[in-house]
DNA sequence: GTTCGAGGCGCC
DNA sequence: AAAAGGCGCCTCGAAC
């Protein structure tokens, strides 16, 4: 059963929702006003029904605003982004006849707030119910006549899960405690200046530094100044970044270094940010599912995925509360280990520390350099200690190290790759084309080969970072789902709140990394949970394939004690 | 006045 | 001396 929302074909602003069998014939159709959609969902949510519309994030917020959380729904928008790239659905009529008008830019407004201000003058492409029926359509058409259906099925369910994620985060908001923060900034930079400039101690800093080059006027904000000052005082430098600055024996770097740290933390989570963000205790960033072209998640303002540790002490559970913060370890690794059936990698990381296990298995001599192998493996290195730890890694791990080459290679040839579920990569731009196409032509000059080459191995390190990171993503996308219907099982605590039932809920997601807030009293079973979730989403990619996604969790009352 | 790239740095 | 994948966002400063 699925119920497809849409606009109404004639009844300007009224919406369209279809009743619609598994063989996606329209039982039912029901015409209502944006304002009776929660009234209605409320009616039909007991049923085992799929909501079926064109953007979660136009339409459920205003259900959860109501208090309505919907089980699953397909959204559109993304699956067909999905779809209309794979290389499992390349043929389908929906990626050979698409004419873009579901490549939509990602809209976070709202229906009820986009029809109150431009009623006037509405975008003419607005999604109708037979629009958004005739979609769903195709892409069933599309998955079934795919490579392989279970594949897409999974990542695109998976996908949608995600969506609704993303709505319900926004919404419950991330528990931010405003005063600790505010005590953290105080105490780090000095009271918050009244009408701007800087602060007390950056200033201090600052002058400091003026004082220090000689350069009574430079402003250390200035990239440009910067450079020229530390130039004039004789010092051999060519950019202003961290690593650089830190090799300096020069008096000045050490209030420089302090500077740089304090003025970061105050542009970019400083007293404004949190003006900007933080409404009653609670951090509410706008998640972008499919953000980025791996499939990991974006977000888009507050910068929600960049919290830095430093800060993470303010995120703070509520009164009888708490956190339960589980990040995987190793994701990226295990899930090439297994994508590639390499058994050996695999077994190195059974129970434990896939680094270590390395070492243990006599691969690398140190975990550090276990650590560096795989990264230079997973990104593409081929300088320095890492690229020569590559030998290595290849000898033992012939299957994973392969499957990451051959990425390489397919995309250093112009072409496409796909991650274990059937995301593929896009092609490669006509600029990078033509790149290489000036190469081979017969007049070409050792300038034009040398920026080809470069150009074919930066997009082959793309696509061999692209399986992996892709495939990871996937993974905690499915972690992440399984984990919602588990917590959307649990009981629910006597401990309501205006905002919440007392049901514990997921507040937080990085890229391998979620958080749970919790009555104390569930934590235990959402600990449980978040295991359980993890083997559930190992099972349901890798079948029976013996790995292990070992996670780290910790129950906290806040984030900076986790890890 | 706005826009956009560069430099820089936070996260995975 | 920067390298090796994916991002967002801040400031500066030139261009429009």
């Amino acid at each position: 059963m699925y119920l497809v929302l849409g606009r109404h074909p004639q009844a300007d602003g009224r919406l369209q929702l279809f009743d619609v069998d598994d063989s996606l014939t329209v039982l039912a159709s029901t015409e209502l006003d944006p304002a009776e959609l929660p009234a209605v969902t409320a009616l039909r949510a007991p049923a085992a029904a799929r909501w079926v519309w064109a953007n979660t994030a136009e339409w459920y917020p205003m259900l959860l605003r109501a208090g309505i959380r919907i089980d699953r729904c397909i959204d559109l928008r993304l699956t067909h982004a999905i779809l209309r790239r794979s290389e499992l659905s390349a043929r389908s009529k929906l990626a050979t006849a698409d004419d873009g008008r579901w490549d939509m830019p990602v809209v976070v407004e709202e229906a009820d707030q986009k029809l109150s201000l431009f009623d006037a003058d509405r975008s003419a492409d607005e999604l109708t119910s037979d629009d958004v029926l005739q979609e769903l359509r195709l892409q069933h058409e599309a998955i079934e006549e795919s490579l392989d259906p279970r594949r897409l099925k999974l990542l695109l369910a998976a996908e949608s899960a995600g969506a609704l994620i993303a709505v319900e985060m926004k919404h419950d908001g991330l528990p931010f405690n405003a005063d600790v923060h505010h005590k953290q900034l105080t105490l780090a930079l000095g009271p918050r200046p009244q009408f701007g400039g800087r602060p007390e101690k950056l200033e201090h800093l600052a002058r400091q530094i003026r004082a220090l080059l000689d350069a009574p006027r430079l402003n250390p904000d200035s990239a440009i100044e910067l450079l020229r000052a530390l130039k004039r005082a004789g010092l051999d430098v060519s950019t202003t970044r961290q690593w650089e600055l830190e090799r300096l024996e020069h008096p000045v770097t050490t209030p420089l270094l302090e500077y740089k740290k304090l003025s970061r933390l105050l542009t970019a989570n400083g007293w404004a940010w949190m003006d900007a963000w933080i409404r009653d205790g609670r951090f509410h960033p706008d998640y972008v599912p499919g953000g980025v072209v791996t499939g990991r998640w974006a977000t888009r303002g507050g910068g929600a995925l960049q919290l830095p540790k430093q800060i993470r002490s303010a995120v703070v559970a509520d009164q009888g509360w708490k956190l339960v913060v589980a990040d995987a370890a190793q994701l990226e690794p295990r899930v090439l280990s297994a994508m590639s059936h390499d058994a050996a990698m695999a077994s190195a990381s059974l129970g434990k520390d896939l680094y270590q296990g390395l070492v243990d298995n006599g691969v690398v001599d140190t975990r550090a350099h276990a650590k560096l192998a795989m990264l230079g493996a997973l990104y593409g290195s081929t300088t320095g200690e890492s690229a020569q730890l590559m030998p290595r890694l290849q000898r033992a791990y012939p299957a994973a190290i392969g499957m990451v080459e051959t990425a390489a290679q397919t995309g250093e040839r112009g072409g496409i790759v796909s991650t274990w579920l059937g995301r593929s990569s896009p092609p490669p731009g006509s600029g990078w084309n033509q790149v290489q196409q000036k190469a081979s032509d017969p007049d070409a000059g050792p300038a034009d080969e040398r920026r080809a080459r470069s150009q074919a191995r930066e997009r082959g390190r793309f696509t061999r970072n692209f399986i992996v990171q892709g495939s990871a993503a996937e993974w905690a996308l499915c972690w992440m789902a399984n984990l919602r219907q588990r917590l959307a099982s649990l009981p629910t605590a006597d401990l309501a709140a205006p905002w919440n039932s007392g049901r514990p809920h997921l507040v937080f997601f990085m890229h391998d990394e979620v958080m749970v807030h919790t009555p104390e009293d569930l934590a235990e079973d959402v600990h449980t949970a978040v295991l359980a979730a993890a083997r559930d989403a190992g099972r349901l990619m890798f079948g029976t394939f013996p790995i292990d996604f070992a996670l780290q969790v910790a129950v906290v009352d806040n984030y900076a004690q986790a890890k």
